[in-house]
DNA sequence: CTGCATCCATCACGATACTG
DNA sequence: CAGTATCGTGATGGATGCAG
């Protein structure tokens, strides 16, 4: 599906972006390494709700999109360190926006607005 | 999911902006719909890829979500036609910090870019 | 033209169990 | 700790046919 949507809308850059980040779950694992490097089970744990098979894939495809650098450190027990790539940097610009607006709606909307007021 | 996206990951903005764009689709309706309004075929056509049902079923999803304006013109053949709400506009900055993105994407992947080379 | 209802194939995703 | 493998299910989305 993911060549699909590049080959249907040719080459549009907003579809581009949407396809790199495919699921919910990437644009979320990016906002969380921003600050910093994370372990996996740190991520698994910030990345609340995300199950560890697809904590484990999303991982994979970004690293394979290059948009995650993984570290492995051979110790015992195993220690796995994942961090943006620059690119993946590079899209900080694209999470802040979408703080932005999220912050702006839920202005409008308070009543969305369930818990953590802030 | 909707809810369990909030749930779960508290009052995150960027979650909040996620779960309005559930779909890769919508996000390709709003970029369509930031020119000016469109019939339904308009962005049937527009919108390469999208099957009628999923054209629908997004459209009534974002009317509810008060991102999208529907109006019916009582005219044989009925005419509806679409267009972005306030909220829908607002949310231009994130289209184009994603088109931005993609094309700063394609400029360092060449490769990925197989047609209409601008 | 615009859209709803159905049927159906596929797949995303969670749960669970096992390994270096 | 950080995965991999497998299974089962609900959701996703296309195709088709019908209707206002």
């Amino acid at each position: 599906m993911s060549k699909k949507l590049l080959e249907e809308n040719g080459i549009c850059p907003v579809a581009t972006t949407i396809d790199l980040l495919s699921s919910k779950w990437k644009v979320l694992i990016i906002r969380d390494l921003l600050p910093g490097t994370k372990r996996f089970t740190q991520l698994k744990t910030i990345v609340a709700g995300i199950s560890q098979k697809m904590l484990t894939q999303s991982l994979r495809e970004m690293e394979h999109d290059g948009l995650v650098v993984r570290q492995i450190f051979p110790v015992v027990p195993l220690k796995v360190e994942y961090s943006l790539s620059k690119l993946g940097r590079s899209m900080e610009p694209v999470i802040n926006s979408m703080a932005e607006w999220g912050n702006f709606y839920l202005d409008q909307n308070p009543d969305k607005r369930k818990e953590l007021p802030k």
